[in-house]
Order: structure tokens, then C-alpha cells, then sequence
RNA sequence: GGAGCCAUCGCCAAGUUGGUAAGGCCGUAGAUUGCAAAUCUGCUAUUCACCAGUUCGAGUCUGGUUGGCUCCUCCA
């Protein structure tokens, strides 16, 4: 299996750590507000990866954080009057509801910041000790960059460019204007903050995920993990600090592998918060279903960008359709087992890192094969039920196809509805028989008016939602 | 200003070490059907933004041009 790994910018064979184990951390969300299309596909981009390491038989572990504590909780705090803890138990609940309807599964470790102070603390300590970084006169303390000869090496940024033209404005007492802030000091008194040896504040965003990982996953070994995970902004500054962090104060390298995925646009431009056009996944998740928004948001590779939009989501709702028709052609029966090539052939398009594409397109063609099949045989048995195991792999391997493929059809459907579809596809049954054609078509009209598609096959009449 | 990514059929989108353009949608012709729908089959890029170069051979490598996006500030 190969992986793109984001700092040597190539594809590289996956040599885990450890033999047939893989230990993934991927940042998490920053739970002030409502999870966007942008943190599903970062989801669902490493789940995909998590999914396609166990089915080449890796024993995954998966760390996933919550970022609970930060100056935007800090407001919506002071805007809304709620507790911390109410705030950010709600969205981190939200979020693992939504990721739920997006068929992810769930993280084996799921720190969040506040309950890893001690760790934090910790590191910062040791960095402190060693030198790496230094207290200002507010009790803020900064990482030096300038003690890390390494700093730059995972972002690949030259070191000399960021002064002169750089955006961000440096005041205080920083020693190097690249320094960042592993601890802040509380500055009133209202503030939310924490004890800790060098002062009474709240750390920073990068130590976080440094301070879990150490935590969590750390050995004896050459890299704290094997893969580190995250959107492609979080390249930097995030991902170079930690690496920082991690490798002053632990002595050895924090990822093995990193991987970064490609951004959700809305007419070509991120979606993002101060551009205000997010689309929330709540929002989504009430227009389309979980599995078919799952379907559409990995239907392109992960490391590329994803130009959202709700008519290509249609389209890609079609391609799905047809798994779930044949699926119900070969129901209900008992899955045997996947076909040999078909299982190797997905197997091998995800693992090579994680071309969906290639295997989407071995899903279709195996979709058309069967339908053949099954056109000229269609009492096979045997095929029935490998197919069924088939679209049992892809469930497990791509977590689509999983339903039950009349339920599928029929959601969004209720019992009323349904009853009456029902009634009139009897209705027009009898006047099928009667060869009262011109009723039967009025009777299908009325069912299309509806909203509901009809096919007549040799099982019965079968309907499905529009 | 600095750093990087991308540009393939009407639309979406693959394309390891250069070897003669996957798949889906749409469209179209046909099989099937009372008619539809569903399903199947055929057809649909001599061409990969543009220019130049390396090569027997380039979408794939090199240089340049144009256009788009991202990072350098919180960000998936």
C-alpha cells in the first residue's frame, strides 16, 4: 500500500512503525460552532484511510482531537452566557452525531484539550527546561524557533522570507517573529484559564495536538505516530509546529507520514468562516441524505480540491442509485463471498492512495456485468450472492451500500405516501390487465406527479423516490 | 512581496517509473417494454490551457506564457 506523504511530496510504500499496526492522528475541530462541509471532508478523508488500512489488514488506531479550549470558545462564551463545558459539549456532540449520518466511524482515542492539561503542561515544561522556549514578562510562553534547526522542514519554508512581507504583526517581547505561543497567560481576571508552573493562562493551539499525541501514542520508538492527518491549511503554521514541538521535546520525529486533504469550494473558493460561505452540515444533512452527501464528498481523490455543488450531487446521487438497484435485484439473500478480482481490484485502487476514482469505476463496471448476468440468468443464485458480499466489501471498505436497498429508495417516503403509491400502482395493475392502457398511463402520471418513479420488471412493479 | 498546488471530452473525473487518453453524467443509435422507467449493447477527446525544448516516442520530463486556487492571520 502507498501513501502521498504531504512533506516529501510523493507517494510513498506505508512501512509502519510497527508491523501490521498503523496509528493515525488527525486534527480535530475547534467545537464553537457548527461542523461544514470542509470538516466532513476532512472526515471523511480519513476515514477512507483508517477503512482502507484495516481492510489491508493493519490493526488501526485512530486519535482524533477536540479542541476545547481557544479565544473563539472564549467569546461565544461571553456572547451567549453559556458555560464552556455546555458549549462545547453540545457541538462536540453535534459533530459526532453528524459524522455518525456521514458513516464515519468513530476515533479509538478522542482527546480533548481540557482533559489533557497535565500533558501539556508537561511539554511545555520540558521545553522550557531544555531551552527550546522562554517565559515573557506577561507569563506568555513562546516557542524559539531559532533553537530548532529544523523548523521549516515539513512546510518547506525558507527561512528568511517571512519578515519583511510577512502579514502577521509582531509585538512583544518575542525573541524571533516565527516564535509562537505555547501558553497564554490569562489577562483579566474574568478570563478562563488554568494553573500551571510558569503561570496561570491556557495553551495555545499547536501544543495541543503535541501534548495528545505524547500522551496517547508515544513509544520508544523513531516517530511518536504514523500518520499525521489534516486539512491542507493546516500545513502551516499548525503542523510545522507541532512537529517542532514534538521533536525538541520527546528527541525523536512526531509522524512518520503526513497526509493532507484538499479544501471544499463554494464557485471556486474555499469555504471558510470570514468568506461566510459555509454550507453547515446540519443544513446539508437535512437537503440530502448522510450516505449520499458520504457518496458525493469522496467521490473525488482527497488530496484535490472538492467544488461543491448541489447539482453535481445530484448527478453523483444517480451513480449510486444503480449499486442500490442492483442490490435490490439480488435481495434478499445470503452474502456468500466477494469475488476474487473484484475485492483485489478495489483493493488495490485504494491502496494506492486512495484512488477512489479507480475504484469507483471497478464498482460500476462490476454493477454492469452482474446486471448482464443477470439479464440473460436471472435466477442465478450463486451470483446473487456474491454480489451481495460484494456490496457488503464496499460497505466495509467505503462505507456506501450498506442499506437495505428498499429502504433506501424510499426515504424521505412516509407511511401515507407510501400507502397510497401503493394503492395506485394496484389500481393501475388491474387496468394493466384489463389492457386499459390509457387509465394505466393517467395511474402513472399520477404517481410521477408524486414524485415517485416506476419500473415494471419481471419481480413486479418497483417504485423508487425521485 | 514570498512559497506551493492545479489546468484532461458539454459537465464531474482517473491516468506508478514517458510508449500511444479509465469510469460516471449528459447526448445519441439499438435490444427489451403495450408505452415508459429500469437494465444491457454500440457511438461520443488523433487529443490532454498555450509556446518552445529533451526523446525513436510526452497528458506524463525541462524552460517559459496565460488562467485559477491555496498558504504566509483563525481555519478541515
Amino acid at each position: 500500500m502507498h501513501i502521498y506523504d504531504s512533506v516529501q511530496k510523493k507517494k510513498l510504500p506505508f512501512e509502519p512503525i510497527r508491523a501490521n499496526e498503523a496509528s493515525i492522528y488527525v486534527c480535530g475541530p475547534t467545537v464553537y460552532d457548527d461542523a461544514h462541509l470542509g470538516h466532513a471532508r476532512s472526515s471523511l478523508a480519513f476515514d477512507l484511510l483508517s477503512r482502507t488500512l484495516k481492510a489491508h489488514g493493519y490493526a488501526v488506531t485512530m486519535g482524533k482531537n477536540f479542541t476545547d479550549i481557544d479565544d473563539k470558545i472564549i467569546k461565544k462564551v461571553e456572547a451567549t452566557g453559556k458555560s464552556i463545558e455546555e458549549l462545547t459539549s453540545f457541538y462536540i456532540t453535534r459533530y459526532l452525531e453528524e459524522m455518525a449520518a456521514l458513516g464515519i466511524q468513530r476515533a479509538d482515542i478522542e482527546p480533548k484539550a481540557t482533559e489533557s492539561l497535565d500533558a501539556i503542561e508537561a511539554m511545555i515544561q520540558k521545553l522550557i527546561d531544555k531551552d527550546y522556549a522562554y517565559v515573557i514578562s506577561t507569563g506568555d510562553v513562546y516557542f524559539d524557533t531559532a533553537k530548532d534547526a529544523h523548523y521549516g522542514e515539513i512546510s518547506a519554508r525558507v527561512a528568511e522570507d517571512e519578515e519583511s512581507q510577512s502579514r502577521v504583526e509582531h509585538t512583544s517581547e518575542k525573541r524571533n517573529p516565527k516564535d509562537f505561543a505555547l501558553w497564554k497567560a490569562c489577562k483579566g481576571e474574568e478570563d478562563i484559564c488554568f494553573d500551571a508552573a510558569f503561570s496561570r493562562g491556557r495553551p495555545g493551539w499547536h501544543i495541543e495536538c503535541s501534548a495528545m499525541i505524547e500522551k496517547h501514542f508515544t513509544g520508544d520508538t523513531d516517530y511518536s505516530i504514523d500518520i499525521h492527518g489534516g486539512g491542507a491549511d493546516l500545513l502551516f503554521p499548525h503542523h510545522e509546529n507541532e512537529a517542532a514541538q514534538s521533536r525538541c521535546a520527546t528527541g525523536h520525529a512526531l509522524a512518520k507520514y503526513w497526509m493532507h486533504n484538499g479544501f471544499v469550494q463554494i464557485d471556486g473558493e474555499k469555504m471558510s468562516k470570514s468568506l461566510g460561505n459555509s454550507f453547515f452540515l446540519k443544513d446539508a444533512l437535512k437537503l440530502y441524505d448522510g450516505e449520499v452527501l458520504r457518496y458525493y464528498l469522496n467521490s473525488v481523490h482527497y488530496r484535490n480540491d472538492f467544488n461543491f455543488s448541489e447539482e453535481e450531487l445530484h448527478l453523483s446521487k444517480k451513480r449510486l442509485d444503480k449499486l442500490y438497484r442492483l442490490k435490490k435485484r439480488v435481495s434478499p439473500g445470503k452474502a456468500s463471498l466477494p469475488n476474487k478480482n473484484f475485492k483485489k481490484a478495489l483493493l488495490d485502487a485504494m491502496g494506492d492512495d486512495l484512488n477512489i476514482s479507480i475504484a469507483l469505476s471497478h464498482i460500476d463496471e462490476m454493477i454492469a456485468k452482474t446486471n448482464d448476468a443477470l439479464d440473460a440468468n436471472p435466477k442465478d443464485k450463486a451470483l446473487k450472492k456474491e454480489t451481495l458480499a460484494n456490496i457488503d466489501f464496499i460497505d466495509e471498505l467505503l462505507g456506501f451500500g450498506g442499506k437495505e436497498p428498499f429502504s433506501y429508495f424510499q426515504i424521505g417516503v412516509d407511511t401515507a405516501l407510501k400507502e397510497q403509491i401503493e394503492s395506485l400502482i394496484a389500481q393501475r395493475l388491474e387496468a394493466k390487465k384489463a389492457k386499459d392502457f390509457a387509465r394505466s398511463d393517467a395511474i402513472r402520471d399520477e404517481i410521477t406527479a408524486l414524485g415517485i418513479n416506476i419500473m415494471d420488471t419481471a419481480d413486479g412493479t418497483l417504485w423508487e423516490k425521485a
